[in-house]
DNA sequence: GCCCGACAAGTAGGCTTTCTACGCATGAGG
DNA sequence: CCTCATGCGTAGAAAGCCTACTTGTCGGGC
């Protein structure tokens, strides 16, 4: 899938893998991956300045760590990137609500019992 | 809510709603509008570039008429239109589904009974 | 007669966000 | 020695939507 669509929801994205706990960049990465079941598959070119930019605003707090010599950026959540998560969670539920009314109630398939 | 967060599907909405018959452009917004109980508030500079980007992509034809001394532009849906919506839908789904995962699996705050 | 608000369409310039492509560094395996 | 996986990062370009503005008709109030 393309990210592009994401536009304005990745932020979201980022903070909600991150309330499962602290990681670095990279390992963002796979887990969006891992989690989206290969559908979210996101360069480091999107993933790395998206991080920053949440630093910058205080979402979430990086801090250095060496593993095996190699630098790391463990970034973790803020308490104003919780608080931020959460609205960014009613947001996806407004909007997802709104545009399912015109594109399809977000009834898949769905085996429904 | 900001339509920023629309990015990439604001056109199919707009199919969408092409999709219940043709109409003009401002009539668009208003049906926007109404069917989505007022959360979605377009302005004018946002559905006109976009209904002529979509007209140029050959998925909505555009014809004049003139009601009341006053020129509208009604635009309907066209086969290739229909087509792109049914895409459109699919990807939906499989956006809303993917974010969701991480969102929230749309369940509302819900009351839990 | 004049002005304003609703209807109706459109353009111009700017902002934000993401993508592509690249650079730099370490450690392991061939 | 060279390459690959891990790991972070920047630079420039492309895409999409927004704000603000313009043009024009019609109807109502003053």
């Amino acid at each position: 899938m393309r990210a592009q669509a994401l536009h304005g929801h990745l932020d979201a994205l980022l903070l909600a893998v991150l309330e499962q706990g602290a990681q670095h960049g990279y390992a963002i990465i796979e887990a969006l991956r891992a989690r989206s079941g290969g559908t979210l598959d996101l360069p480091t070119g999107t993933i790395y300045p998206a991080l920053r930019r949440l630093e910058r605003a205080g979402l979430v707090a990086g801090t250095w760590s060496t593993v095996n010599g190699r630098e790391r950026r463990t970034y973790q959540l803020t308490d104003a990137g919780s608080r931020a998560l959460a609205g960014e969670r009613a947001g996806w539920r407004e909007f997802s609500a709104t545009v399912g009314r015109f594109l399809g109630p977000a009834e898949p398939p769905a085996t429904p019992a």
